[in-house]
DNA sequence: CTTGGGCTCGTCA
DNA sequence: TTGACGAGC
């Protein structure tokens, strides 16, 4: 349900990015040949030539539509070209749209808050870059304006007769009396035009943009000039935009809510809606949802733009339609076991290269039973706590779905469950993870220690290995998040940190934490950089940690330094007091894993190993407050003392830890990289089987990630 | 202009 | 925890 929001006072600039037929781009990026020519994605499916998921606009020019089937585009454009989605484990698999909607937000998220919407669709607040803009170089101060901001459209504006376009744009953008918010939303037309472009260069995607005053507005301006074009909504042409849209083309409105609004209220524009009070509203449709459509009528909505670039949940689905319905148990678990399998390979990426851990699976069908008809029941989707590893997760996925079935069936009809038919059909089935949370340090040395252990290559062993791992030469499911920006991955991890700290803090741990802080702010600030060993996947989760850090940081590619400097004057420009708590905030929990990684470092160079020592005494004061997050989310992992963690209301006292500690026989901090063998036999298979879906060594993937990035070509990304 | 199905993701209650 | 719903390619 739409929830509506007070617009917070003074005009933002939010710009919302939504690339061009995206499929499409990254196919024809990966076969050039394909560029300029009428081309399809469909999606896998030997029914009338599949499914077309997106077209390229020659194709559109040919009457195609994404309706269409492959042989209907076919008929009406022979020359199409029609390219299938990846297909891994009998299924989609969407992992290359995934990373290339990854490449786009790394750019996009360069200058201002930065909303992943979905796959190909970003939304910016550019508010402070737009007022810095103004203040420092405002637009009637330029004496050109380049290209493609001259491209822009502007709702509401009309080029006079014998006027080019381009010359009225130009006046628009750089015109003198304009009013406060037309003249931040024209440094708004260039910052994103500027952004566009960047995007073209580095992804050779083309994208169109709205730039607006709220997400709603920029979202509504996306689409009016596609593609590859922007258009800008100025303040005082949102009514005559809004007075004669259809309701149905306002995000949220496109379903039952909007069929309601027309025909239980006959509104069918936006402006329609004006004629009723809010209170009428919110009689009809609540509160919340009755107050969101008397804002959005006025053109008001004060949602904001989350900083948010990583997906909040993975999931892994498949539907099974008519004849090909599953009818049995055992195929049921087997396609369970494809569709955990990927799942558990897009899990082990994002913790490999997010630093993230999810929390809870979640199955998801749908059936029929072909016997009673009329009895139409929904299949219940279940939930329990998510453990690491392909194999837990296929038998507890099972589990549930054993428990849906239970439950789907009633109480009788069970016993026969076995291979055959008992007239229950599964049409569909899904597996998902969510509640992802950032992992801090103590889990993440773990993952390093096993990961750089050289015997661990050699343990091959892994039960029910019936599908040989996903090809060597396509890496499907590892999502290439380390190419994000790694400021806003910063950024995105603080808030969740810092509540983690805050149960803490409710333990009763402040002054520790208070010391720890003190502690760190000077290892950081006098130390030189991070031993080079670790500055690879270190970069990524460092650079914003204090000035002193990053500027030393040789290590660092000039670009990532650029970025850095650029949000450090953001941070100083900025008066805001929420902002400055913020950034506040984003370095403690930055320090927190910085510190580990100056700590945890196995083999580094004796310089280095020096500066290791240094840092060893903040590290042992660190045992109280990170070694229980860290024994936490490592025993998360286990998946053996979930339930009891969670029935602990979060947060452990250091009792408790203590306690752990010993009855898991060893300390994190002492785990030895060669000694695998010597671990407890569940830990052992646990790690096992957990890291098996990723092979290939951590060094030489990231090395080759950063590699690929600042490569001047983009060949080795394809 | 809408239409569709498979897949993925998000929000709210 | 679970379901309903919305969105987009």
């Amino acid at each position: 349900m739409p929830v509506a929001r007070p617009e917070s006072s003074g005009a933002r600039i939010i710009a919302h990015i939504d690339m061009d037929c995206f499929y499409v781009q990254v196919e024809q990026r990966r076969q050039p040949q394909l560029r300029g020519l009428p081309t399809a994605v469909v999606q896998y499916n030997e029914w009338k030539g599949g499914a077309l998921i997106a077209v390229s606009y020659e194709a559109r020019k040919y009457g195609v539509k994404r309706s269409m089937r492959g042989d209907e585009a076919k008929e009406v454009c022979p020359q199409i070209e029609l390219v299938q989605v990846p297909v891994s484990r009998g299924k989609a698999d969407l992992s290359t749209y995934r990373n290339a909607g990854s490449e786009v937000v790394s750019v996009l998220s360069r200058r201002g808050r930065c909303e992943r919407a979905s796959i190909d669709e970003v939304y910016l607040d550019l508010t402070d870059a737009a007022e810095v803009m103004l203040a420092e170089t405002p637009p009637e101060s330029l004496e050109e304006v380049d290209e493609e901001s001259l491209k822009s459209h502007v709702l509401g504006l009309e080029s006079k007769d014998g006027t080019d376009a381009k010359a009225t744009m130009k006046e628009w953008v750089c015109r003198g009396d304009a009013d406060h918010r037309d003249k931040l939303l024209a440094c708004g037309v260039l910052i994103v035009a500027e952004l566009r472009m960047q995007v073209l260069k580095e992804t050779e995607f083309t994208c169109s943009a709205g730039i607006a005053h709220n997400k709603m507005l920029a979202k509504l301006a996306s689409g009016m000039n596609k593609p590859a074009q922007q258009t800008v909504v100025p303040f005082s042409s949102v009514k005559g935009l809004l007075d004669s849209l259809p309701v149905k083309k306002m995000k949220q409105l496109g379903g039952k809510l909007g069929t309601s609004l027309q025909c239980e209220l006959g509104v069918n524009t936006v402006g329609d809606l004006l004629k009723f009070s809010e209170d009428k509203l919110q009689e009809r449709y609540g509160v919340n949802t009755g107050t969101w459509l008397w804002n959005i009528a006025r053109g008001i909505s004060g949602e904001e733009v989350q900083a948010r670039l990583l997906p909040k949940s993975h999931g892994s689905g498949k539907s099974f339609p008519g004849p090909r319905a599953l009818k049995t148990v055992a195929s049921v678990q087997q396609w369970l076991n494809q569709l955990c399998e990927e799942l558990s390979e897009r899990l082990c990426s994002d913790l490999e290269q997010n630093k993230r851990i999810a929390r809870t699976l979640t199955l998801h069908a749908s059936a029929f039973k072909s016997s009673d008809s009329d009895s139409f029941r929904k299949f219940p989707s279940k939930s329990c706590p998510l453990r690491y590893g392909t194999t837990k997760m296929q038998e507890d996925a099972f589990n549930l779905f054993q428990a849906g079935l239970r439950e789907y069936l009633g109480l009788y009809g069970v016993k026969t469950q076995g291979s055959h038919c008992n007239g229950w059909r599964v049409t569909a089935l899904s597996v998902s993870a969510s509640k992802i949370v950032p992992m801090l340090s103590g889990t993440c040395s773990i993952m390093k220690y096993f990961k750089e252990d050289p015997s661990n290559s050699s343990l091959k062993q892994s039960p029910n290995n019936f599908i040989q791992d996903a090809e060597p030469s396509s890496p499907s499911g590892s999502e290439s998040y380390s190419k994000l920006n790694s400021t806003e991955l910063q950024h995105e991890f603080a808030g969740e940190a810092v509540c983690m700290e805050r149960d803490m803090d409710g333990l009763g741990q402040q002054e520790v934490k208070a010391n720890i802080w003190n502690e760190q702010d000077r290892s950081c600030a006098t130390e030189k950089c991070i031993p080079q060993s670790f500055t690879q996947g270190a970069t990524q989760l460092l650079s914003s940690g204090t000035e002193s850090c990053s500027s030393l940081d040789q290590n660092k590619p000039h670009r990532e330094v650029h970025r850095e400097d650029s949000r450090m004057e953001h941070v100083k420009l900025n008066s805001n007091q929420h902002d400055q708590k913020r950034s506040t905030l984003k370095d403690k929990g930055t320090r927190s894993i910085l510190n580990f990684f100056k700590s945890s470092n196995l083999s580094c160079s004796s310089q280095e190993q020096e500066h290791v020592e240094t840092t060893q005494n903040t590290e042992t004061k660190l045992a109280l407050g990170d070694r229980c997050l860290e024994l936490n989310q490592f025993q998360q992992l286990q998946g053996g003392l979930l339930a009891e963690t969670a029935t602990n209301s979060g947060g452990c006292s250091s009792d408790q830890v203590q306690q752990r500690s010993e009855a898991w026989n060893y300390k994190i901090d002492d785990i030895d990289p060669s000694v695998v063998d010597e671990l407890p036999k569940e830990i052992q298979n646990e790690i096992r089987a957990w890291l098996r879906p990723n092979k290939r060594p951590n060094i030489v993937k990231q090395r080759s990630t950063i590699a690929d990035y600042f490569l001047p070509s983009k060949t080795s990304l394809r």
